[in-house]
DNA sequence: TATTTGACCTTTA
DNA sequence: GTAAAGGCCAAAT
């Protein structure tokens, strides 16, 4: 956390994600403003493995679909997060997905300076 | 140091 | 209308 790199921006937009919504790579890899979507995904993919707490469960391709369900610990495991959290999810997909979805600008514009702020 | 990979998105045929 | 390919840029090997 030192060095913001392309994974720091996007665990600490993950993180503010609220529960029972969901995001996109490509609206991430938007308000970032940096990269593209390949890359968001491809830095969540370490997040579990860097043992980051970034609910990555809460983010899924741009049609809704649990595109990373098969990175997680277990294949059910992002489905089980996500009805756990009131979305509902059926064959590994986000039902009302427009309804469900967030878009990390609602942040506002001050937050990536937060997120870069040390704790 | 150079090459390969990657949980995607957009455009063109 | 469906299908395929290209583009994006950083991190790991």
């Amino acid at each position: 956390m030192a060095v913001p790199t392309y994974h720091t921006l996007v665990f600490a937009v993950a993180r503010e994600i609220p529960p029972g919504r969901v995001s996109t790579y490509g609206a991430i890899a938007d308000y970032l403003a940096l990269g593209s979507a390949r890359m968001v995904g491809w830095a969540l993919n370490k997040s579990f493995a860097a043992g980051h707490d970034v609910p990555a469960h809460r983010v899924v391709n741009r049609k809704g679909e649990l595109s990373g369900r098969a990175h997680f610990p277990t294949p059910t495991m992002m489905e089980e997060l996500l009805q756990a959290e009131g979305v509902a999810v059926a064959d590994g997909r986000v039902q009302d997905f427009e309804a469900h979805f967030w878009h990390p600008k609602a942040l506002g514009d001050d937050f990536e300076i937060e997120a870069l702020k040390p704790g």
